[in-house]
DNA sequence: CCAGCCCCCTGTCGGC
DNA sequence: TGCCGACAGGGGGCTG
């Protein structure tokens, strides 16, 4: 659930009480969350490292220290919080690593233990296989055109592969495919030139308006504050089989899509004509 | 190379 | 009330 605006909004909310800390400790009680390197060299390069700064490329948060990165992937039911060391909190109860700060704990809170930690000197080559930022200067109209080309998987399915935009989740991927009236069944080939650059301006603005709400807490993602982001109020689609479209009263529609749930409006995203119109 | 599918995990919910 | 399967969806890995 954790998608870019999600993302975001955890490392704004962790700059304040991490930065200029310390790492003095780190626990674990669940040894697949720790990617890399092993659990006890993690442990000893961590340990003794000043964070220095956050930053964030995709859905990947990155605490920067003084010589390595920690580089965190919340996945799907991941939460981070910083706490003082004997206040307890809600998500205690999956908390699968915990780094000891000089001051507080910095805990990673993972139901579904599907999050990973990483630590590294080369986050470049970590995250090399990750596309341009959306929000960035380096999403260009020309490269995602460029990039729908000649592929016949459904748009929607191309809009989540990250080495072809960084960020992107089930959700405002279905927001950006509404804005921009486009059936997200649709192979990603058949797009016109134009239907392309709207698409590229409507996932910018689907994201970026989840960050200023916040991100969307539908079931497990909370601000690091613990209060919730406000962006599930403000969907066009996700979330709302069934119920009438905000823009034009018909009823959302519900599919399957690359494996996902799929949210559309069939009036204001129709399927293309000519091609196979089954029933 | 590409596209489709399974799997990793646990909590929640609908159906019987 | 209790059991069970479906579903949630990010992404690695395998297959045809």
């Amino acid at each position: 659930m954790p998608e870019l605006p999600e993302v975001e909004t955890v490392v704004r909310g962790l700059r304040e009480p991490l930065v200029g800390r310390r790492i003095t400790a780190m626990w674990h009680d669940w040894q697949r969350s720790i990617h890399s390197p092993a659990p006890d060299e993690f442990a000893a390069r961590v340990t003794g490292q000043l964070v220095r700064s956050l930053g964030r490329r995709g859905k990947y948060i990155l605490i920067h220290l003084e010589h390595d990165t920690l580089v965190i992937h919340l996945k799907m039911s991941g939460r981070l919080y910083v706490a003082a060391a004997d206040a307890r909190h809600e998500a205690d109860r999956w908390v699968h690593v915990r780094f000891d700060l000089d001051q507080g704990q910095l805990r990673f809170s993972d139901v579904r233990k599907f999050g990973r930690v990483y630590l590294t000197s080369d986050v470049a080559a970590l995250l090399s296989h990750l596309g341009p930022e959306p929000l960035g200067d380096n999403f260009t109209i020309a490269g995602f055109r460029e990039g729908l080309r000649e592929r016949k998987l459904a748009i929607k399915a191309r809009l989540l592969q990250q080495e072809f935009v960084a960020g992107v989740g089930n959700i405002y991927a279905d927001e950006a495919l509404f804005r921009a009236g486009i059936h997200p069944a649709r192979p990603a080939k058949s797009l016109t030139d134009s239907e392309a650059t709207r698409l590229h301006r409507t996932l910018r603005e689907a994201l970026q308006t989840g960050i200023e709400h916040e991100g969307a807490s539908i079931n497990w993602y909370r601000k690091p504050d613990g209060g919730k982001g406000q962006s599930q109020n403000h969907f066009f689609v996700y979330g709302r089989p069934e119920q009438p479209c905000l823009r034009c009263g018909a009823q959302i529609n519900k599919i399957r899509v690359a494996q996902r749930g799929t949210h559309f409006c069939p009036n204001c995203q129709p399927e293309p004509p000519a091609r196979a119109a089954k029933s």
